[in-house]
DNA sequence: CTTAGAATATTTATCGATACAAGACTTATG
DNA sequence: CATAAGTCTTGTATCGATAAATATTCTAAG
C-alpha cells in the first residue's frame, strides 16, 4: 500500500520512506502491472480511435495529431482499422464497451441513420463526421457544404463555367459525398450556372487512383470541361496526374481544386488549390471532448458539435491565366 | 467459471448449457473485462508499434499493414510516436516491460549501437531497422545498400554522370542514410566515377520540405549534376517539384530516383522510379516473428533477422531519352 | 444394476494495484 | 502530562476472469 502511495503522489508519505521505497523499486527493477491497476480503478488511461483505414494521408496525419494531443493529457491511443464496413465500426463500439480504453473517437462511413441507436452507449465517445446521428454524442465535424461551396465559388470566381465534381457514392444518409456535392451545386445555382449530370463522377475510393481513373474516364467520354472540383486532395492529385497523361493544361485548360490541404498538394506539379478544413484543430477538439466526458463524471453537458472552420487555399492549379 | 469455459470455447460444455450462458449473455448485455482477463492470464492481446512519425506515408502504410496482420492473429495494435527520440523510444520499451502488450515492434532511430543493452530484455520483440544491435533480439530491415547500390546503378545506366545524393544525417552507427549513401558510393566505384563532396547533400527531415529545400540549394549552389537519388520517394517528389521550380526538365536535363515504392510515385508528375522494398512483406515478417515469440514459450529459437528484397521499379523520372 | 471412465459443472484461490478505513506515530497546545 | 489534530503507515477487501482441482452427472460395458 505505501508503494501504491508512493506511486500516486499521496501527499502524506514521507520524504525518507518514499526514498527507500523508489531505491526498492530501482533495486528489484520493479514495474508497475497495468492489467491489476486497470482492473481496479477501471480506467485504462488508453483511448481507442478507430477510422477507416490508416494509409490514407488525411487519415495519418489526423492520427498523428490525435497521437499528440492524447500524450498531452496522458493518454495512449490504441487504433482500429475499420476499413468502412459497417460490422467493423459496430465491433470498435463493442471494444469500447469491453472497457479496452476509456473512450473512442470513431470515424463512421458505413453507419447511418438508422443505427443510430448503437452509439446510445453510456461511455465516452466522440464521433468524427456528419451530425446524423441523434443519440446524446458529441460530434466533430467539418463544414462540407460551406468549403465545398467556396470552393466551386473560388473556380467560377476564375472564369470556369463547365466545372466537374469528382465525389464518392452518395447514400441515402448525408455523407461527405453528398454534402460536399449538396455545396457544389449551390454555388453554381448561385452563379446561375446550369448543372450538367454528365460532369457528375462518382468514384468508389477516395484514392490517387480513382480521381486518375475518373478523370481519364471523363476525358476520354469527349464531355467538354474547364473546372474539377475533386472530392478530396488525394484524389485531385490523381486527376493532375490524368490530366497531364491527356496533355490538358492545368491551370491553362482545366483548374483543380481539392479538399482536406494535405502537405502533399504544396509539391505537386502544380500546385494544388484546396479547402483547408483545419483538421489540427478538429483533432485537438475531437481529444479535449473526450477528455471531458471521460473525466467529466457526473457534471454532464449537452452533447457538443464542433464543425472546423474552413478556408480556401488557392495555389496553381487555379491560377488566374 | 461456466460461462468462463463458454467464453473461451472449452470444449466440455453441454450445448444446452452454452445456450443458457449465451441467453443470459444477452439479456445482461454482458462483456467480458478485459483488464481482468488481462490480470489473471497475464496476457493483453495487444501489440505495440512504435515509430518515429505517423504522418509520414511510409509509416502510415507500414502501421496500415501491421494493424492487418495483427488483426489476423486476433492482436490489437497500440500506437506509440517516438518523434525520433531515443528517450521516447526508451520510454516505449519501458511500456511493454510494464506489459500493457504482449510484445512490441520498435522502429529505432535514436537509439544507437551504445543503448543495445537496453533492447536485452525479456518480452517479446521485434526491432525494425538495421542490426546494429547484438542483443538477443529479431529484426525486420530492408537491403539497403543493395537498393541504394541499384538505384545509383540505374541512373549510371542511363547514362547520369554526376549524380547528387540527398540524404539524412549520418550518425556514427549504420542508419538507414549511411547505409544508402555506401550503397551509392559502391555503385559509383564500381562503374569507375569519382565522388563528389559538392553533390554529397544531407538534410534534417526526411519530407518533402526537405527535399524541396535541398534540392533548390543545390540548383542555387551552381554545381552541375544530371542524376539524383534520393533518400527516399518523399525527399525524391520534394526534389522533382525543385527542380521544376528551376526550370530542370527530368528526365531530360535531370533523372531523379528515390526510395520505398510509395503509391504517390505512380502518379507524379514525372512518375518516379524507385526502389520497392517490399515493406508488405516486412510487416507480415515482423507480425510473424512477434507472434512467434509471444506464443513461442519455450520453444525458444535463435534471434532472427529478415531483410527484405528490393527490385528497382523503372517509371518516368528515369527514363531513357 | 453396477461401476469405471469420460463428460460436464462448480469451488476455491489467485493475478497486482488500490479504495477505504483503521492504526500508529508526531507535533502542538493548554 | 494529557489530549487533540494532524501526519504517516498498514490491513483488508475488492475489481472480474480463469487455472487448477474437485465434485457431479452421464454413458456404456459387464
Amino acid at each position: 500500500m505505501t508503494v501504491s502511495n508512493v506511486l500516486n503522489d499521496h501527499p502524506h508519505v514521507k520524504s525518507s520512506t518514499r526514498a527507500k521505497v523508489v531505491k526498492a523499486m530501482e533495486e528489484l527493477d520493479y514495474r508497475v502491472n497495468h492489467a491489476a491497476r486497470n482492473l481496479r480503478s477501471g480506467r485504462t488511461f488508453t483511448i481507442g480511435l478507430a477510422v477507416a483505414e490508416f494509409d490514407r494521408p488525411y487519415w495519418g496525419q489526423f492520427a498523428a495529431r490525435v497521437i499528440e494531443e492524447a500524450a498531452a493529457h496522458n493518454l495512449r491511443v490504441l487504433v482500429e482499422q475499420t476499413g468502412r464496413s459497417k460490422e467493423n465500426e459496430i465491433s470498435a463500439l463493442a471494444l469500447s464497451r469491453n472497457r479496452m480504453y476509456d473512450g473512442l473517437i470513431l470515424s463512421t462511413v458505413g453507419l447511418s441513420a438508422s443505427d443510430a441507436n448503437m452509439l446510445r452507449v453510456d461511455y465516452p465517445i466522440v464521433i468524427l463526421g456528419e451530425r446524423i446521428f441523434s443519440g446524446p454524442v458529441d460530434h466533430v465535424a467539418m463544414a462540407n457544404v460551406e468549403g465545398a461551396e467556396a470552393a466551386t465559388a473560388h473556380l467560377i470566381e476564375r472564369g470556369c463555367r463547365r466545372i466537374a465534381a469528382v465525389m464518392g457514392p452518395m447514400g441515402a444518409d448525408p455523407d461527405a459525398s453528398s454534402l460536399r456535392f449538396a455545396g457544389y451545386q449551390q454555388a453554381l445555382a448561385a452563379a446561375g450556372i446550369d448543372t450538367d449530370p454528365a460532369l457528375h463522377i462518382t468514384i468508389n475510393e477516395w484514392t490517387l487512383k480513382g480521381g486518375h481513373e475518373a478523370v481519364s474516364r471523363l476525358v476520354g467520354s469527349g464531355v467538354q470541361f474547364d473546372g474539377l472540383f475533386c472530392a478530396t486532395d488525394t484524389v485531385a492529385l490523381g486527376a493532375l496526374r490524368a490530366l497531364h497523361e491527356a496533355k490538358l493544361r492545368v491551370p491553362e485548360d482545366v483548374k483543380v481544386i481539392g479538399f482536406d490541404n494535405l502537405t502533399e498538394g504544396q509539391y505537386s506539379t502544380p500546385t494544388l488549390s484546396t479547402v483547408n478544413p483545419d483538421s489540427a484543430e478538429m483533432a485537438r477538439m475531437a481529444v479535449k471532448l473526450l477528455v471531458q466526458r471521460i473525466s467529466g463524471g457526473s457534471a454532464k453537458r449537452e452533447p457538443t458539435e464542433f464543425v472546423s472552420s474552413v478556408r480556401i487555399v488557392e495555389r496553381e492549379s487555379t491560377a488566374a491565366l
